[in-house]
RNA sequence: UGGGGUAUAGCCAAGUGGUAAGGCACCUGGUUUUGGUCCAGGCAUUCGGGAGUUCGAAUCUCUCUACCCCAGCCA
């Protein structure tokens, strides 16, 4: 068996630096990837990252991160650590330092003067409201501010002014003067520069002034000599602005920017102020809740890197923005997981049950490979005794047709072991079955019974030697496709009430070697992944987070006859 | 009613004038000590609609329709 080979498609973007290559233009190709420090990453900036220091990687180039951090408010450093160990962990380092929009703000400042003596930039006193109505609409033009034809003398004291601290947050900013009629209204004299009395995170009290960011973006691609500035789609329209700024500063080169559709999958979010909202609600426990489709979440949860860096290769990059379903995430999961996670029996929801055959104290240990088909992963011991566990669901006293499991006379084969037969079904007073009275067929261990072909096969935990887990089951955080597609209707309303629950489990004792964040498929049952911060084996208690169930062809059976 | 975009199967997505790749999902069958994996097969007479150019159109032209983004001193 060899795992199924993913790899990215052909995009217009890697089209595009080809053709430019072949052109003779672009031989170095300089992406970056700019994350605002003001939440954690989630998988659609994991599209970006694949993206960006995919094509670095491609090409031969570099990829750097760069923090855009020109909104201190919003940011903080415990932000920038997260995200640089998401990156990290997804796979990808990126060239030289980290850098920061904000290592730049002297240079934009002179900039920001370069445009004023240019008599392209002025300092103006509407104030919010005013500027609103000033700007006009969608369908109707802006008008001039009355600041607009201050002499660049005026502009350049009040400007030093503002830096200096004379005023207050909000009475002036400092805007381009391009056009208040442009039909794209991101050219109706934009916002340079706003006075902001904060704290910065990187240039602490130095600054009272903070460049927006259409100010700030392109020329930090150019002070880094970016090449292929992508983003998403939404930032299109400031296409226009990007270059008027690029044209009209002296700046060492002139990046492009392409834009790219963002990733939306179904029966999640991908918004960072949503995002923020389930955690600050406490409706989800932090930002690494493994319900988050952050990365630490999906961390978490048990996503691999690979797992996430396959799928962004199987989602592809273009311009149409659309939907991905959810199911393809899960492929590309399990199918790093399928060929990479140890095996191992665990049983969620036990039904005791006694081999009447075997003798009482004698205990068997058996062997089994830790996966079918990687011998590289070795193998485990599995104590077979009088009592065991196996799952109420691989029992029915009434089976329907085709049920290939435990019932009254029926012969299954316990994984791993030998094939016994159900001769007695023990219940309690309330006529809850507690106990299956089973005998084994002792020649029938490592070979097929003679003359009868048994069907089924189950997984089963010593009840002697099996040991106690807790085992946390998640679903999808939403139990709609598009939670937040309604406009009347907040998407907190379509929480999913069981995207969490958490079962004892018992586990076959090699369990208990297991160490935090290692991936096991439990067997019949799906993947799991020993929690990354409350997994402690040293102190005997095991958790388990499932990542994902196996593929059930027999509940998608069961579910289609109603 | 302004500007900017996007339409190829249920979903994602190649394709750029020569007769619709691939993947997910789904459906058949086979193998199997995981109802998993794996293997074999099926799944668009047609590319949002219409008209036109052409020997030939998903690709070019015109037109219509639908959907997405933009009126933060957020990014």
């Amino acid at each position: 068996m060899s795992q199924a080979e993913i790899s990215a498609a052909s995009n217009f973007i890697r089209t595009l630096i080809k053709q430019q290559r072949e052109a003779g233009q672009q031989q170095k190709v300089v992406t970056r990837f700019p994350p605002e420090p003001n939440g954690y990453l989630h998988v659609g900036h994991a599209k970006s990252i694949c993206l960006n220091f995919g094509i670095a990687e491609e090409f031969g180039g570099d990829c750097h991160l760069r923090f855009d951090d020109t909104n201190p408010e919003k940011e903080s450093q415990v932000f920038i650590d997260a995200i640089q160990e998401d990156i990290r962990w997804l796979g990808f380092e990126w060239a030289g330092d980290v850098r920061f929009a904000s290592n730049y703000f002297d240079q934009l400042y002179d900039w920001a003067l370069h445009l004023i003596k240019a008599g392209k930039a002025y300092v103006c006193e509407l104030d919010a409201e005013q500027m609103r109505e000033y700007r006009g609409t969608l369908t109707e033009p802006g008008k001039n501010s009355p600041y607009r034809e201050r002499s660049v003398e005026e502009n350049l004291a009040e400007f030093e002014k503002m830096r200096a601290g004379d005023y207050p947050n909000g009475a002036k900013v400092l805007r381009a003067k391009i056009d208040m009629a442009a039909p794209n209204i991101n050219l109706r004299d934009p916002i340079l520069y706003r006075i902001r009395h904060q704290h910065h995170h990187q240039t602490g009290d130095r600054w009272c002034i903070y460049p927006s960011y259409d100010f700030t973006h392109g020329q930090s691609d150019a002070i880094e000599g970016i090449t292929h500035s992508l983003c998403t789609l939404e930032f299109e329209d400031h296409r226009p602005l990007y270059e008027w700024f690029l044209e009209n500063l002296p700046v060492p080169c002139k990046p492009v920017q392409t834009e790219f559709a963002r990733l939306n999958l179904n029966y999640t979010v991908t918004s960072k102020r949503k995002l923020k909202l389930l955690v600050d609600e406490g409706i989800v426990d932090g930002w690494d809740d493994p319900r988050m489709p952050t990365i630490s979440g999906m961390r978490r949860r048990g996503f691999t890197p690979k797992s996430i860096r396959d799928f962004c290769d199987l989602v592809g990059v273009n311009r149409a923005g659309g939907v991905v379903d959810i199911n393809m995430l899960y492929f590309a999961l399990r199918n790093d997981l399928e060929h990479n996670a140890r095996r191992g029996m665990v049983v969620l929801n036990p039904l005791k049950i006694v081999i009447t055959n075997w003798e009482e104290g004698r205990e068997e240990i058996l062997t089994s490979p830790s996966h079918p088909a990687r011998d590289d992963l070795g193998e485990r011991q599995l104590p077979f005794t009088r009592e065991l566990f196996i799952d109420r669901n691989d029992f029915m006293e009434e089976p329907p047709k085709k049920f290939f499991r435990l019932a009254p006379g029926k012969e299954v084969r316990l994984r791993n072991a030998w094939v016994i037969r159900c001769d007695e079904v023990i219940k309690d007073d309330q006529g809850e079955i507690i106990e299956l009275r089973c005998s084994y067929d002792p020649d029938t261990l490592g070979k097929n019974p003679e003359g009868r072909k048994v069907k089924g096969v189950v997984h089963w935990v010593s009840a002697d030697k099996g040991v106690p887990a807790e085992v946390r089951l998640y679903d999808n955080l939403f139990q709609v496709e598009t939670p937040d597609a309604d406009k009347d209707k907040d998407f907190l309303e379509h929480l999913n009430p069981d995207s969490l629950s958490r079962v004892d489990a018992i586990c076959e004792p090699s369990l208990a070697q297991a160490g935090a964040e290692d991936h096991f498929q439990f067997e019949r049952v799906g993947y799991f992944c020993a929690d990354r911060h409350d997994h402690q084996p040293e102190n005997g208690k095991l958790v388990f987070n499932r990542t994902v169930s196996l593929k059930d062809s027999w509940a998608k059976m069961q579910k289609k006859q109603g």
